[in-house]
DNA sequence: GCGGATCAC
DNA sequence: TATGGTGATCCGC
């Protein structure tokens, strides 16, 4: 055949498409394909098998979708990127490595850091149960995968994929239903032996945990690796589950370690900063805790796969990601990571939500029931947790996949099913003129902006008492104050510990609300100092009686707030939201901001142990 | 502040 | 035939 030419521009057209479709496939592959038990599978023969049993289905349009708008992002971030090499970078080099330097100087090696992870924990348990599990592939999950034996992971069955899929995959593979509360105990009786290493150790999720044992090698005369080795023995004899472990300077970095010798095997990342450098060169991004599949294929467009290859493009990265992205991939490039383990008691829930997936669904009537029903269920959670919501987010999931949410403030903080359903039903309403016709398969509530229901006492974070005692209260010194405060603060803490239900808290969260909680400890005392020199921020700190009512002036905004303590507490938990108190700070201040006010501006600038999500706690399902 | 997107488990 | 639920954060606008 001569007559060639077809226009270059075919080809490369052709071409991408071809890539387009690499991309895709490698997209639903399914987040989870770094897991372990993976390694000896042919993920392109597994890829070509999902992509055929998904073509043409919804979600496969809405993934295709979503992967061309990725495609176009990515592109975006080229050009942007072609940009940024026709200019003089050496200023923002500069500044790169001057945060390096500033970085390295945090660098703490001195703590042993351990990272325990059980091995598909829940298909773990089921096998304690039924033995003969152990010599065929199955599930745990049926619909969609929550997670799989290792037999099955050999076939390229992996958590969160959907049971036909898997099915394809691999035809003799058993589909079991969940038994969370079996889980919930087994993860238990574990806790119960790692305790003995660290009475300080942190769950990380059901089956996840950090520790440090610095002091337990100290006090027992023995290695890192023996101790954890023994604690790994010890968690087997007693109740029978294998877990892996990661042991290194740091929490990032013993969560990394802990996939390397995955299932049943442990390996340890030395403590010297050679060996940690090193480790990062060749660690490919997606490792790392927070860089997930699109944040992994950005990075490699611009020519970033390892850990190390962060280094050569550090001038770009903050203007093409964001300073936070930029900040998060400095510490992945020089191994840095937390070192404070630490219970996962303190920490502040940010939002309490429902949502649930049905058959298609059109009828505004029936979605107007499904909404009640949402509010029903979302009320529940709310005593449950003991949490009004000063904001109302409305979620739903288009028959097409696309996924929209819609907020709104309602006049009051509220939990109650009738209240959460009257402020939704006009955001659902208004979709329903967005989107004339609309089909749901999801819908979902959530309350942000908390008020606790069962906060002890706020006024007396404030240092202040209801009458009689406020009298004797103004006269108290400073010292006493602020000592008393601190008393009061530990018993809120106290309170704020009881949750209903065990509690398994991310790191990142558990530092912002450690930080959260110093920042409100100053703040109290800015606003203690500022009460006893002459610049009152509270000019009455006592109850107003006017006429038959009380009135009480609040400490932040200063307006007097009416009638119940109840309300008084709730006005105060709106004025302690940050734009309230920088505003407070500030308007009460003629000079510059205090350096509170400053604190708050600037928000938390300390390293986080990723970017975007943190995984706060683990309820119902979730894929192991 | 809102809505979309990403991430973890 | 058919692809989850809970919670958090970051970004662009």
């Amino acid at each position: 055949m001569t007559n060639e030419p077809p226009a270059e521009a075919k080809y490369e057209r052709e071409a991408k498409i071809i890539s387009e479709h690499d991309t895709l496939k490698y997209s639903l592959l399914g987040p989870s394909l770094t897991k372990s038990g993976q390694d000896n599978v042919d993920q392109s023969k597994v890829a070509e098998i999902i992509y055929n049993a998904s073509k043409g289905s919804k979600y496969f349009n809405n993934e295709e979708a979503r992967d061309k708008n990725l495609t176009q992002k990515i592109e975006r971030i080229l050009t942007k990127k072609a940009q940024l090499e026709r200019l003089d970078l050496a200023s923002d080099r500069r500044k790169a490595d001057d945060y390096i330097a500033e970085l390295e100087l945090t660098r703490d090696l001195s703590q042993v850091v351990v990272h325990i992870d059980c091995d598909a924990f829940y298909a773990a348990v089921e096998e304690l149960d039924r033995p003969e599990l152990r010599e065929v592939p199955f599930s745990v999950g049926v619909g969609v995968l929550t997670t799989c034996n290792y037999h099955a992971r050999k076939f390229g069955c992996r958590s969160g994929m959907a049971g036909f899929v898997a099915k394809k995959l691999c035809p003799q593979l058993i589909q079991l239903p969940l038994n969370f509360d079996k889980y919930t105990a087994k993860a238990q009786e574990v806790r119960e032996i790692i305790v003995e290493y660290d009475p300080r150790f942190e769950s990380a999720s059901i089956d996840e945990a950090y520790l440090n044992i610095t002091e337990y090698c100290e006090t027992n005369d023995i290695g890192p690796e023996e101790a954890v080795q023994q604690l790994r023995r010890e968690v087997e004899e007693k109740t029978k589950i294998t877990i892996s472990a990661g042991i290194a300077a740091n929490a990032k970095l013993s969560k990394i370690c802990s996939n390397m010798n995955k299932p049943n095997g442990q390996f340890r990342l030395p403590s010297d900063r050679n060996s940690v450098i090193a480790f990062m060169r060749d660690l490919p991004t997606r490792k790392v805790n927070g860089i997930g599949r699109v944040f992994e294929r950005e990075l490699d467009a611009v020519g970033v796969k390892t850990c190390g290859d962060i280094y050569a493009y550090r001038q770009y990265l903050s203007k093409l990601f964001g300073e936070k992205a930029f900040v998060f991939l400095m510490q992945c490039y020089l191994g840095l990571g937390r070192t404070k383990i630490q219970p996962a008691e303190e920490y502040e829930r940010k939002s309490v939500g429902t949502e649930s997936t049905f058959g298609e669904m059109g009828d505004p009537g029936e979605l107007r029931n499904k909404l009640r029903a949402t509010a029903e269920e979302l009320e529940k959670d709310m005593l449950r947790t003991q949490f009004k919501g000063r904001t109302l987010c409305l979620k739903v999931k288009l028959h097409t996949y696309e996924v929209l949410t819609r907020q709104v403030i309602p006049p009051k903080s509220i939990h109650l099913a009738d209240d959460l359903y009257k402020y939704s039903v006009p955001m659902l309403s208004k979709l329903e003129q967005e989107f004339p016709g609309m089909r749901l398969r999801l819908m979902g509530l959530r309350c942000t902006h908390l008020v606790s229901m069962k906060k002890p006492d706020t006024m007396a974070f404030f240092g202040f008492r209801k009458r009689p005692d406020a009298s004797t209260e103004r006269e108290s010194s400073p010292s006493d104050t602020s000592k008393r405060k601190i008393d009061d603060l530990s018993s809120d803490q106290e309170q704020w510990e009881e949750w209903p239900d065990e509690l398994l808290f991310e790191d990142a969260e558990r530092q912002e609300r450690e930080d959260e909680f110093n920042e409100l400890e100053s703040l109290s005392q800015e606003v203690d100092k500022r009460r006893h020199h002459g610049k009152e921020i509270v000019p009455n700190p006592t109850p107003r009686k006017e006429t038959e009512e009380e009135w009480w002036d609040c400490p932040i905004c200063m307006r007097p707030q009416a009638a119940s303590e109840k309300e008084f507490n709730e006005h105060i938990d709106l004025c302690l939201s940050r734009q309230t108190i920088r505003d407070a700070v500030q308007e009460n201040s003629e000079q510059e901001p205090t350096p509170v006010a400053k604190k708050f501006r600037l928000g938390n600038e300390k390293g986080r142990d990723r970017i975007g999500k943190a995984d706060p706690k683990q309820r119902r399902l979730c894929f192991g």
